[in-house]
DNA sequence: CTGGATCCGCTAGGATACTG
DNA sequence: CAGTATCCTAGCGGATCCAG
């Protein structure tokens, strides 16, 4: 009785892989820095080395929304990746200042960047042969 | 004459900020290893410390669809991470490797995922005392 | 000024079936 | 065995409007 298909089981593997890579701490923190905005949120909070007002990060990334912006803030803060302060004067005043934690992260960023920069030539030579080689086809 | 609204000023921003991103090494290298399918795949294949066929990732990675699995497949190669081998014998046969780049991409990846041993507690702890404190309101 | 709520288009990626 | 081609859905993120 066959009725558990190759796609029932793949598809049972993969709830079981999702699991798992959702409780490995390694994909988590992949997902979280591969987000476009935290790593562009935190180098700029990292840049300014000190506080930054919420539309001063609006102003420094400039291709964010506002959706994008608030919601990237509270994931980072929930996490303890950002401190957020509100000054409730009129109008309000939120600062946004990187923590312990976060300027720890900007590290491991900075690694990152470094790798990058390193290695980026050796990929888009590689690319460039793959590219040219299989356009000779 | 404002018909330049913001939402347009914005999305020439986006514009040009995602131009930038995507001439950024950094960003780019972000993008690479941030897919789900990627970290998994190279680390498949360094542990494996040799090639492994096809149909052996696609056992070892589980959840993966045949679809993802060459579409990441051919964007490493395309990059020079992983090396493509075929073998025309009956039926075909084809060997995936990290390439001396993959392998350094690797420890890169070791490098992000020691750093995310370190620090998840912290990362856990930090939601814990968000979420507490947003659901005592 | 700092966002929350809502709608909505788009595309990444999964299922499925088929080929060399 | 190692893919390719097609369809289709879910969710991400942008626009817009509104509130404290």
């Amino acid at each position: 009785m066959a009725t558990t298909t190759a796609a029932q089981r793949r598809q049972q593997a993969r709830v079981e892989y999702d699991a798992f890579i959702k409780s490995c701490p390694t994909n988590q923190l992949l997902d979280r820095i591969s987000d476009k905005w935290v790593s562009l949120i935190v180098s700029a909070l990292a840049e300014a080395d000190g506080p930054m007002r919420y539309s001063d990060l609006g102003r420094k990334i400039a291709g964010v929304s506002p959706k994008m912006l608030t919601q990237t803030l509270r994931s980072l803060e929930r996490d303890g990746i950002v401190s957020r302060t509100v000054t409730p004067s009129v109008p309000v005043r939120v600062d946004y200042e990187l923590t312990r934690l976060g300027d720890n992260l900007s590290c491991l960023l900075t690694a990152v960047k470094d790798w990058a920069e390193h290695h980026i030539e050796e990929v888009v030579e590689a690319r460039e042969r793959y590219d040219t080689s299989s356009e000779a086809s």
